[in-house]
DNA sequence: CGGGTTCATGAGATTTATTCATGGGTTTGA
DNA sequence: TCAAACCCATGAATAAATCTCATGAACCCG
């Protein structure tokens, strides 16, 4: 029987390197330790170390039982702060994963009227996901996922919250800024700013550059959603953003918003859940109060 | 520090209902499991279970710990028997999973080519999943996923290996047998077998019925192709199979098949990994040999 | 109200884990 | 090439934990 205690031994000597200072880094003596990984693999029958020169090399087995261990320790983890959130009396935690950037200043605008209509409950959004959000949802690293592009397995549920329109916006003295709209050959000379994520998930080039086999002329990336605009601001390229959030800085910034294609690119935020969980009365609020910020002052196009 | 013994006495208590036969069942007396929880609350520092009646009765917090030990013990039961067949020897195993019925025909036609050409390495296939394949695969509970739905999402990869047409199969009595082929009002009038899954995961409802707003008279469903064949060739209904495992039952039962729409229903099982992985030698292995079936001896339409 | 059942508790016995002391092998570099 | 530094293994002694036994209190049911 695998404890999480020999998980933790696999990994601190992984992280460590050696056994003495994995030992030091679990409170243990290095004999302790090495009588600990002595009964281990005693127990399981099978050797997970073998000693090469000085040092412990992972065997076959050992490699698999370490992959594991990255995998589920964590989970481990999470479970002891969560059982500290109710120790303190916390009545839950919703975890919020994010896998669209600019969504989040729509996701604000959600949470606020949420966490009033719910007290005590503690909302977390995260935005980082070791085997994406999909696997975090799965893996109830996050309980709801935020994204517009949602999936169709057994298991979760999505459901669309809020519609938009993805638009180009461009400085005012950019050429383009007198068009009606934007066509794929008109990207040719433009350096096209975006967050910082595989090309085949961002929609300008899924459903816009890519079917009509163009490409901008240079693609550059940025975390922060202020630089980005700052470049197109200052006419060094252009970006894509939602229809509402750029309204937003339309009035303060020399910039203008222009849709991709006669017909524009129109996407909708969807939240998904595991659908053993989607009738939990605090997530069913959540998806309401989401819809009903649909139609409210973020409502700009 | 919550160890997996703890997972297990939430578990058990659970399953057997009281703490003295939890206690038996963990192979403890009834005393050392009551010593073992009172520590584990005091631990965290928050009730798990109160007493309601002579009975423990779970907290919030418990409840939370149980649903993730129910979660997270059989992932730790699944390391321990892979651990297992390492200490044994075996020097590995592909778990593969499916979420389509009759694929499991294509598939063995598909296993048995490649557990010559890699032997030594186990393979098992599984068909029921808690969470659904995706979650499976997530899990680590299987390693690739036979799927006619492959799904977009960062962290599986799945790709195309066997394209077939989805067909009806009518009893040769039957009036429909004479068509070129089905519209669908011409299910009006018939009673449809299929395996007991969910109806919008049904090919026949999902592009061919419901796009159209029409139903079959009834809808009954059935475990064994064997049965549906029998149901079929004895006109007590009608039911949807891929044309090539329908074409080994047209031989020798009085059936026939017939295209669903004038272009059919065209799908193509997909095999889906974690993105991780794809590129592993034995995964690779399989899938290649998964693609050269596909102009194999199966392929018959 | 009494027998049967369930859980809790303290003290002592038992098992398990840890440390201490030591030794042997490997690497490094003067 | 040889000493110093480093790394891991082992056995015996010690410390700590876990478990059992014995018992008691609360509860349920007839």
């Amino acid at each position: 029987m695998i404890e999480r205690s020999h998980l933790s031994i696999l990994d601190q000597i992984d992280k460590q390197g050696s056994l003495t200072k994995a030992a030091e880094a679990l409170h243990l003596t290095q004999s302790a330790l090495s009588h600990k990984i002595g009964k281990l693999q005693q127990q399981i029958g099978a050797a997970l170390w073998v000693k090469e020169g000085r040092q412990l090399k992972l065997t076959p087995a050992g490699n698999y039982l370490l992959k594991e261990a990255k995998r589920l320790l964590p989970q481990l983890e999470r479970l002891d702060r969560r059982l500290l959130e109710h120790a303190r009396g916390e009545l839950g935690r919703l975890n919020i994963g994010m896998e669209c950037h600019p969504c989040y200043q729509w996701l604000l605008g959600v949470i606020d009227p949420f966490m009033q209509q719910w007290p005590g409950l503690e909302v977390d959004v995260k935005q980082r996901f070791q085997f994406g959000g999909m696997a975090a949802l799965f893996n109830h690293e996050i309980d709801m996922l935020v994204t517009p592009d949602p999936v169709r397995a057994t298991g979760v549920t999505f459901e669309p919250v809020f519609a938009y329109e993805q638009v180009l916006i461009v400085s005012n003295q950019n050429l383009l800024a007198s068009k009606a709209f934007i066509a794929p050959e008109d990207m040719r000379d433009q350096v096209l700013y975006t967050y910082p994520v595989a090309s085949e998930r961002l929609d300008i080039f899924a459903e816009f550059l890519t079917p009509a086999k163009r490409q901008p002329k240079s693609h550059k990336t940025l975390e922060a959603t202020e630089m980005i605009l700052h470049m197109v601001a200052s006419n060094r390229g252009v970006a894509t953003l939602p229809k509402w959030l750029a309204a937003r800085y339309i009035q303060s910034l020399p910039i203008c918003a222009l849709s991709l294609g006669r017909a524009g690119i129109h996407k909708q935020i969807h939240l998904g859940v595991r659908s053993t969980e989607r009738e939990l009365p605090h997530l069913n609020r959540f998806i309401e109060v989401a819809k009903s910020q649909d139609t409210g002052s973020l409502r700009v196009d």
